[in-house]
RNA sequence: GCCCCGUUCGUCUAGGGGUCCAGGACGUCGCCCUUUCACGGCGGUAACACGGGUUCAAAUCCCGUACGGGGUACCA
């Protein structure tokens, strides 16, 4: 396949949900699959909806991520403008070039008239009414009234919607990539609102004529829009457009974790975690969300967890970079039912990346976070803590916030592991040690573990004698990097000085 | 209600008629490693929603039922 075009088309009315950036990751994968382009169009056809700074935020989000579009808005194309709300002329031409075809029809009906037409069928026991083939017979549409009189109306000004005109009593049918043939009856399909009154397009409309415009292939999509495919099919028909018509995948929702519904943004806050890929601050709390970046997540580790949210290599490998992942992916490999959202892999997945990366990029990473809480250490040093704890933690500030008594002296000492280890006869031993240790000019961690050992035996003393308290002494705790690689990072000197502070703090403790 | 889509271990999934008393990963449990906490290694637990067909043979194909999800706006 070539010259392959497939698009992004979030609506900017907040944050770009981690379901949105999933849709945009698989968009990507298939078009750096196939060499072709990768496009970022706005639907902001939703004046009500709008929010400032939507915008921005899903293209910081995207190159986050690092699955920037190619084209499209923020970057620019052949295409632009893509913003849907700058395309309004472009829209109204097609709608008024459906009208003219029969395709589509004027309808002058009110909201208050449309809400009677409504109540009315509900009372004689139809609770679905629809806007069809047959309700319209009863409606103001430019297909009961006279030509004269829909000329008065628009000359009036008065404000009409341009409707879709469902063909009768047709099956229409398309072939999903991933689910395979699907088909709706066109006595199911209501006629679809194109243009509103406020002359803005709607989704339907506006979403058909971009997509031919733009010269999309691939309609890659979230499964929500399955059940109005069939009126953008009949809409490619409409226009004459339906040879150059793109195929569509539909793709699986991401559930809440408990399987109820789909993920939302406030599940996050229920679940104590995040769904956006980055923070987001709005005027209330309750509109405001934490990101996974900002819980500390690589981006990496994000973009491998979404991907195998509802796809699989059919391979047991599980990590993939994101080059690995455009050479694996394909539509046919995506599942059909949909996937809950699985924290615990998605922390599984960080804990790899964590893992894997470059102490000396880390520390880069966790600097700010390390100044923030007024730690101030050189890079070399910053890499060597980042090295020591990157195997404990998941989360990038645990290198931070586990490790205080890297950074300076011992804040706490864990007093009930003390109590239970240091006797009295303990400070000779000690002691010795640290004069042992003093002495020692090589200080790397291997040395230093044959020096102690060689001590130890001298002295008949057991490990589980010395190195718990040695521990305690080094850091205050029971946990934490290996004992001698605390050492070699901290140097003879400040290795001693941790020794001798804490014996008279030991002693106080057993008296 | 109606329409559409779906249904393999708790979760994400492999599987596209025989090689499946169903494989991997996360989680969980146990053991090992070990000076701690982790990592890691090894092992255990645990699933084809149900009922009919088709077939020599079905997790795999067909139909139905149940359950789940989505849609049903002048929102996207």
């Amino acid at each position: 396949m070539s010259n392959i075009r497939v698009r992004f088309a979030p609506s900017p009315t907040g944050a770009l949900h981690i379901g949105g950036v999933r849709t945009a990751l698989y968009n990507y994968l298939f078009a750096k699959k196939y060499g072709g382009t990768f496009v970022l169009r706005i639907e902001d056809t939703d004046q009500g909806r709008y929010v400032p700074g939507a915008e921005e935020y899903i293209l910081e989000a995207l190159n986050w991520c690092g699955i920037m579009p190619t084209e499209g808005q923020g970057i620019g194309g052949p295409h632009a403008p893509y913003r849907q709300s700058e395309r309004k002329a472009i829209y109204l031409q097609h709608s008024l070039d459906l009208v003219a075809n029969g395709s589509a029809y004027y309808a002058f009906d009110t909201p208050e008239e449309l809400e009677a037409a409504r109540a009315a069928a509900a009372a004689a026991g139809n609770h679905n009414f629809k806007y069809d083939a047959v309700s319209r017979k009863a409606m103001k549409t430019s297909l009961n009234l006279t030509a004269a009189e829909v000329q008065r109306r628009l000359d009036a000004g008065e404000h009409y919607v341009i409707r879709l005109k469902v063909p009768e009593n047709e099956t229409v049918t398309f072939t999903d990539l991933i689910r395979g043939e699907v088909s709706f009856h066109t006595s199911e399909l209501d006629d679809k609102v194109l243009m509103k009154s406020d002359g803005m397009p709607t989704y339907h409309l506006a979403n058909i004529v971009d997509d031919h415009l733009m010269e999309i292939t691939h309609v890659i999509r979230g499964e929500e829009w399955l059940p109005s495919t069939g009126h953008h099919v009949l809409l490619y028909r409409a226009f004459g457009w339906e040879a150059t018509m793109p195929r569509f995948s539909h793709l699986p929702l991401i559930l809440r974790p408990d399987g109820k519904g789909k993920l939302s943004k406030r599940d996050g806050a229920k679940f104590g975690m995040p769904v956006f890929p980055l923070s987001w601050k709005a005027d209330t709390p309750e509109d405001s969300f934490e990101g996974f970046r900002e819980f500390g997540f690589l981006p990496q580790a994000v973009v491998n967890f979404l991907a195998f949210l509802g796809w699989n290599p059919g391979t047991e490998q599980e990590i993939f970079s994101l080059d690995e992942l455009c050479e694996a992916f394909s539509l046919e490999k995506i599942s059909k039912s949909g996937a809950r959202f699985d924290y615990d892999k998605a922390k599984w997945f960080n804990q790899q990346y964590l893992h894997a990366t470059d102490d000396a990029v880390l520390a880069a990473q966790i600097k700010p976070l390390a100044e923030a809480k007024g730690y101030h250490v050189s890079d070399e040093y910053l890499t060597q803590i980042c090295h020591l704890m990157k195997g404990r933690g998941t989360f990038l500030p645990d290198l931070v916030e586990q490790s205080s008594y890297l950074f300076g002296d011992v804040q706490s000492y864990d007093n009930e592991n003390i109590a239970k280890r240091w006797k009295p006869e303990s400070r000779p031993v000690f002691e010795a040690l640290a004069d042992h240790l003093k002495a020692q000019t090589n200080f790397e961690a291997a040395t230093l573990e044959a020096s102690v050992k060689e001590f130890m035996a001298e002295r008949g003393l057991k490990p589980g004698d010395v190195m718990p308290i040695l521990r305690l002494t080094l850091a205050g705790t029971t946990q934490g990097p290996g004992v001698f690689e605390m050492m070699e990072l901290f140097g003879n000197d400040r290795t001693v000085d941790r020794l001798t502070k804490a014996f008279s703090h030991f002693d106080a403790l057993v008296k």
